[in-house]
RNA sequence: GGGCGGAUAGCUCAAUUGGGAGAGCGCAGCCCUUACAAGGCUGAGGUCACAGGUUCGAUCCCUGUUCCGCCUACCA
């Protein structure tokens, strides 16, 4: 029938791209697939421009997919959005990089022709993400990909930024913000990173001024000491409360500081006094602005790092390490180092490039966020948006509880120009959408514009809705906002969830999305966080290319339980592939038995295992989608697993070999094995798109689409409770024989003789019926049925009780006494246990009281079963024994 | 310092509202049975981290302890 039949074995490679392919050039990614269908949205976390794919944008991207691809089965005018982040500090470091090399910088090519080869940077290297996600096979709508800096975002971030303005939401302040000296510029709170560490403590003797004695004073940082405008003590301190108000002589400087008192002062901390630093550190500045007159604020480091004049001319110009050494040395020769200590802190670290922080107080524009942390909050204790992990909205009430206001400038070039412009003449601060010609007060020409751009947080926190065309009334922003699914990892909860929420209400008036789906973050077998530097990183294209996007896929989906992270094993990945090659020799199987027979239906299925697979189907069916409405995504992969693999591979097939002999139910079971293939299959479409695309097209039904991918999703197949019922007994008969062959070592080739004795004439007629399946799957080369032959037992016999019958097998000439007497004496021990277990609750009045009565009977029940059981096999046991004894 | 999560088979992990624990891989035995050795059949393997408490009954609920992650915080 086609070229798979002749293939032996799934070869990934040759199938993926034709289908990626296919599915490009048919449009089949596009919402407009279904028209008239409820719209679902998911916009991507747009990935950096400079990124390229990692394990953790795998596992994002591939739970998007599912999620997107079981949607537009069901019908959904489904649309993935796709786009990428220009990532600010990142690209700008990139391309700041390789200017490096070709030894010039920014400054040198200035504003201008730097964007410009920024831009181009990204035209050349920026799609390649985008190609990685293509290999993933992510159904998303290519032609609405978005870039936070295409014309229609700018205009959304102009547009947002005038408006919190003139609301006095946005303002400027010059206070201390946390510095990257490296990447010289200004970054948020979130941005930071703090790493415990090993540093020194150091304590420094200040000398009272005019007089004996001095103050001691502990500090990690010595270089800031330049900067000290005062030393501070808890009013409440007995040891300092006379010194309050007098001075010391700064050492090193020539100036003098006084000691002040401020209740944040710590007693048990260090010497209970502090060195105060206002210019340098966050603590300070908050102490110096509690006095009155305020402290005053010297700034002794710059912003490259390096100390500044006011450092005094000895200091100025060094590096703040190089400094924080010679200001040790210098203590040390005027004998005002009183000791070091080893001491462990955190310190907070830039999060690109992990250079250490220094505060700074430069003038830079502020979001004021406790306004929109409000209505945030509400809308999530409302649950008109759902965190899933519930757990995870804790964290996000904590965070928004105690938000602090956002710095939204950043001192680099790419990105988002500040939309405010200074008049040179009369200095009006001119905050516009349009670049303004001239100073609307004093007509001054040219006004110039902030130097300054916008943190990229800031669009990113406007992407559900910039991206569908806002502030446009586009007819996609009206149909797919609010969208319905944001899929991400915690690590950005507060970076951009949060921030989108808080834009979403405030512009849209609704909620940017119903449902976020917090996924685990990805690890490394050991459990450590992947990452360049340890060189655990594994990289995802690697592991498509030796297993296929689809094993990887369907791994990254069995593995992403909630709340719980993912430490990633090669060795599933080669388990799924399996899998997927089990999935492509049932179907060849299935295409080389069932040639032309698509015609059909239902009506044509009488024999009893192809209901009984037909109900189980519907029953994995109906699982399935509620798992993957509860995002439940391991619990439907493994569901899936469990169904092809154990029920529809191990058992149907293998009882349809039988059936298909008959020619009275031969078309039925055809009918069927290709009915439930072509469900299996489109079942496992959201997480195996390829595999399952490249078999429904060579096997299932023709003229029934062009693509799985627009199939409809099984959903409300028909049940038969009844033929679950009765397979029970068939079931049980085979794998009671399987389990004595397996047992005693029984040769499969060697057939046995099967005595089953049926607990009810119902299970017996059905026993009857399947002879021949029983025959086959059991290795049997007669069998007896009935109820109540126990007498039949043969002399020489093994014996196994299931639930609803007993199965004696003669085995006379390959009986070894001893291994079924040990085989036998096992079992007893187990059930005797069980047993015992069990009457003892029965004897437990308290229990027959005060438990429900369904517990009590199930636990008479079970009783009963064990009783008769015991008694089976104890006289099994003697039975055998005794012709042991005969023999003997 | 505060908060959250985890500890279950040799390994990686499940268990939807408390009634004696499951899967995959691995392991052992027997098989090239004509879809599949990337396979089939069978089997072994667990004091559900520790100590208390609630309950007729606890892997599950409560308290405490230990060990591991992570988030968060201005103790110099």
């Amino acid at each position: 029938m086609s070229d798979q039949a002749e293939r032996k074995s799934y070869d990934p490679k040759t199938i993926e791209r034709k289908w990626y392919d296919f599915w490009l050039e048919k449009s089949l990614f596009k919402p407009e697939v279904n028209p008239s269908g409820r719209p679902y949205c998911i916009v991507i976390p747009p990935p950096n421009v400079t990124g390229s794919l990692h394990m953790g944008h795998a596992l994002n991207a591939t739970l998007q997919d599912v999620l997107v691809r079981w949607r537009r089965m069901q019908g959904a005018r489904a649309l993935w959005l796709p786009g990428t982040d220009h990532a600010g500090i990142a690209t700008q470091n990139v391309v700041e990089r390789e200017l490096a090399k070709e030894k010039t910088d920014r400054h040198q090519l200035g504003r201008e022709e730097f964007i410009k080869r920024v831009w181009k940077w990204k035209g050349e290297y920026g799609g390649r993400i985008i190609h990685q996600l293509k290999v993933m096979g992510a159904s998303a709508d290519w032609s609405r990909e978005r870039f936070t800096l295409d014309d229609g975002l700018s205009e959304a971030v102009r547009t947002v930024f005038v408006k919190l303005y003139e609301e006095g939401l946005i303002y400027r302040s010059a206070r201390l913000i946390n510095w990257c000296p490296r990447c010289r510029t200004a970054l948020s709170d979130l941005e930071v990173e703090h790493e415990e560490e090993e540093g020194i403590l150091t304590y420094i003797k200040y000398p009272l001024s005019g007089g004996k004695g001095h103050v001691l004073v502990a500090t990690t940082r010595p270089e800031t000491m330049l900067g000290d405008t005062a030393v501070a003590v808890n009013p409440a301190d007995g040891r300092y409360n006379e010194l309050i108000g007098r001075k010391l002589d700064l050492p090193l400087t020539c100036r003098q500081i006084p000691v002040v008192a401020d209740p944040a002062v710590e007693m048990e901390f260090g010497t209970g006094a502090v060195k105060v630093t206002p210019a340098h550190d966050f603590n300070d500045e908050e102490i110096g602005k509690r006095q009155s007159p305020p402290l005053e604020s010297v700034s002794v480091i710059g912003a490259d790092g390096k100390m500044t004049a006011q450092a005094g001319p000895r200091y100025a110009g060094l590096d703040r390490y190089e400094c924080r050494k010679l200001v040790v040395e210098d203590l040390k020769s005027l004998g005002l180092l009183e000791k070091e200590e080893k001491y462990t802190h955190s310190i907070g670290h830039c999060y690109r490039c992990k250079t250490v922080i220094e505060p700074l107080s430069t003038p830079q524009w502020y979001v004021r966020v406790e306004p929109l942390a409000r209505e945030a909050i509400e809308a999530v204790r409302q649950g008109r948006v759902r965190i899933i992990p519930e757990g995870w909205s804790n964290s996000y009430f904590a965070w928004m509880e105690n938000i602090k206001d956002w710095c939204i400038s950043r001192q680099i070039w790419w990105g988002h120009r500040i939309p405010v412009w200074y008049c040179r003449q009369c200095g009006q601060v001119i905050v516009a959408r349009v670049t303004p010609q001239a100073c609307p007060r004093c007509g001054g020409a040219a006004p110039e514009q902030d130097p300054d751009v916008l943190d990229t947080w800031f669009s990113s926190a406007l992407w559900p809705f910039s991206t569908l065309g806002w502030p446009e009334e586009t007819p996609d922003l009206k149909s797919f906002y609010p969208t319905g699914t944001l899929v991400t990892a915690f690590d950005i909860l507060f970076f951009w969830v949060a921030r989108m929420i808080m834009m979403g209400l405030k512009f849209m008036g609704d909620v940017p999305f119903r449902d976020v789906y917090i996924h685990a973050l990805v690890r490394d077998q050991e459990g450590q966080k992947m990452s360049k530097s340890k060189g655990n990183v594994v990289d995802p294209l690697t592991i498509v290319d030796k297993y296929g996007a689809d094993a990887f896929r369907f791994t990254l989906a069995a593995f992403a339980a909630q709340g719980r992270d993912i430490k990633f094993s090669e060795e599933r990945v080669k388990g799924y592939r399996h899998f997927i090659n089990k999935l492509w020799n049932a179907s060849k199987f299935i295409s080389m038995n069932t040639q032309e027979e698509a015609a059909g239906s239902i009506d044509g299925v009488s024999d009893l295992p192809s209901r009984w697979i037909l109900s189980r189907l519907s029953q994995a069916a109906e699982e399935i989608n509620l798992a993957l409405e509860e995002y439940r995504f391991n619990d439907a992969s493994n569901r899936l697993y469990q169904f092809l693999w154990h029920e529809f591979c191990d058992w149907y097939i293998e009882l349809a070999k039988t059936g298909l002999e008959d020619a009275g139910q031969a078309k039925g079971i055809r009918w069927c094995l290709l009915h439930t293939l072509d469900m299996v299959l489109k079942l496992l479409h959201p997480f195996m798109p390829f595999v399952t695309e490249e078999l429904w097209q060579t096997i299932a039904p023709a003229g029934k689409g062009q693509s799985i991918m627009t199939a409809a999703y099984p959903k409300d197949l028909p049940r038969f409770p009844e033929a679950e019922e009765q397979m029970g007994p068939v079931i049980d008969a085979i794998s009671a024989v399987r389990n004595i062959r397996g047992e005693l070592g029984i040769r499969p080739g060697a057939k046995v003789n099967v005595i089953v004795n049926a607990y009810s004439g119902a299970a017996a007629d059905t026993l009857k019926r399947h002879v021949p399946y029983i025959k086959r799957l059991a290795g049997a080369d007669s069998i007896i049925i009935g109820t109540g032959i126990e007498d039949q037992k043969p002399k020489k016999a093994a014996v196994n009780v299931m639930q609803g019958l007993e199965v004696y097998v003669p085995v006379a000439g390959l009986l070894d006494i001893e291994t079924e007497l040990d085989r036998l004496g096992r079992e007893l021990g187990r059930t005797g246990k069980e047993l015992d277990f069990c009457l003892r609750k029965l004897m437990d009045e308290e229990f027959v009281n005060k438990a429900p009565e369904a517990v009590v009977a199930k636990e008479k029940a079970k009783c009963r079963e064990l009783e008769d059981k015991k008694r089976n096999l104890e006289e099994s046991i003697n039975r055998l024994k005794s012709m042991e004894v005969e023999n003997g």
